[in-house]
DNA sequence: GCCGGTATCTAGGCATTGACAAGTTCACGA
DNA sequence: TCGTGAACTTGTCAATGCCTAGATACCGGC
C-alpha cells in the first residue's frame, strides 16, 4: 500500500518477489494472485506481467532463485552430513522457494535461468559425495544422502515433526539423526 | 461427458474422486477445477459441492483416503527396510494422494476423518521401529527411516532422480539404497 | 538540450473459476 | 399417499489470469 509519486515503481520486481515469498510462506503457492501482488505493491492489475509474463514465470524466478540460494548454501562445506545440515536448514530459512523448487508442475522446467540455476545446485549436491573414501557407487550413496536430507526438510516444512522436535532447532536433531544412522544404529536387523 | 438417463448421478462421488485423481497425477492439484470436474462427471457444476462442499473438502477427501491406502499398504510388514520400499511403492502407485497428503495447506487439517486416517497411517509407522532391538531412541529411528523413505518417494515424484533409476524400478533401487546405509558404506568418514 | 526508441506501467475487457442461494427432481419410509 | 431430505440444477457475483492497446518516463545518440 506504499503510495508512490513517481509513474515507475522502481523495483517492482523485488518488490513482487518478495510479496510472493510471504504469500507462499504463509498459504502455500495456491493462493498466489497475480492480482493481489501488484495491489500490495501499489501498481495497476497487469504490471507484474511485465516482468514475469505470467503466474509459471514467477514461480519459476522464484525456483531459479531458491536454486542458486541451495548452490550458495551448500558452496564451501568439506563434510557430507555437515551439507546435509546445510540443506535442511535452508529449508527452514527459505520454506517459499523450496516449496516452489520442488512442484515442477508449476514451473516451465525448461526456462534457461531455471536449468542453469538447478545445474549449479546440481553440482555442489554431487560434489558432497565426491571425495568420500571407499564408497564404491557415489551416485546412489548421493541419493541416499539426500533423500535423507530432503525428506527431512519436506516431513519438517509440511508440519509432520514437530513434535519430535521438542525444543531442538531442526539443525540439530538433523546432525543427531545422521549420527544414529551413521554409528550404525539402526543396522541391527537382519542384512540380506 | 457421459450422457445419463436419470436425474440422479448414482455414484457422483466416486466419479469425481476418479477425475480428480487423474487430474492431479496429470497435471498437479494447482490444476484442479470442480466446475472441469462436473462437466467430466456430465453434471452440473454445482454439483460436486453437495458431496465436498468446496476444493478444500475434495482434497481433504483425497488426503484422508490416501492415509488409509497408505496405511493399509504398511500393514503386516514386519520387517522396517520392507516398509520402506511399501512407502515408495505407494507413493508411486498413489502419486496424485501422495502429493495431496503431504500439502497441509490445501487442506483442512482439522477434519476428524482425516485425522483420523492419518491416526491410522502414523500408528503403522511407528509400528515398524517399535520392535527394533537394541535402538536407545526409537522415535528417532522412526524419524530417520520415514525422512529416507520419504524423501526418496518425493525426489521421485518430481522427477528428481529419473536419470539415476535407469531402467531399475524405484522399489528395487530403494531397496539396494538402504542396503548401502545398513551395511555402513557410508559411515567410513568421521564421527563425532 | 532535445528527440526517438524502449522499458515500464495503466486501463479495459473477456473467459473461467469458486462459492453461494434458491429452485427442481427423485428415492424412500411412515 | 404423502412428505421429508438427499441429489442435482440454474442463476448469480466477485475474483482471477491473461490479452491488447495506450500512456508515461527513462536513456542514449546527436
Amino acid at each position: 500500500m506504499t503510495s508512490r509519486k513517481t509513474y515507475h515503481h522502481g523495483d517492482l520486481r523485488q518488490s513482487v518477489l518478495a510479496a510472493a515469498l510471504d504469500v507462499i510462506t504463509a498459504e502455500g503457492p495456491g493462493a498466489l494472485s497475480l492480482r493481489d501482488l501488484a495491489r500490495r505493491a501499489g501498481v495497476s492489475h497487469a504490471a507484474p506481467a511485465h516482468h514475469f509474463k505470467d503466474r509459471a514465470g514467477l514461480l519459476t524466478a522464484i525456483a531459479a532463485e531458491g536454486y542458486d540460494l541451495l548452490a550458495a548454501a551448500l558452496a564451501g562445506t568439506p563434510e557430507l552430513r555437515e551439507r546435509g545440515v546445510r540443506y535442511v536448514r535452508f529449508a527452514a530459512d527459505h520454506p517459499a522457494h523450496f516449496q516452489v523448487m520442488f512442484q515442477p508442475e508449476l514451473l516451465r522446467t525448461d526456462d534457461p535461468d531455471l536449468v542453469a540455476a538447478k545445474e549449479r545446485a546440481s553440482a555442489e549436491l554431487r560434489a558432497g559425495v565426491a571425495d568420500l573414501p571407499d564408497v564404491p557407487d557415489a551416485r546412489a550413496a548421493g541419493i541416499a544422502a539426500w533423500s535423507l536430507a530432503h525428506g527431512f526438510a519436506t516431513l519438517l516444512l509440511t508440519r509432520n515433526i514437530t513434535a519430535a522436535l521438542g525444543d531442538q532447532g531442526p539443525e540439530e536433531y538433523f546432525r543427531s539423526l545422521t549420527g544414529l544412522l551413521f554409528t550404525g544404529q539402526l543396522t541391527t536387523e537382519s542384512r540380506d
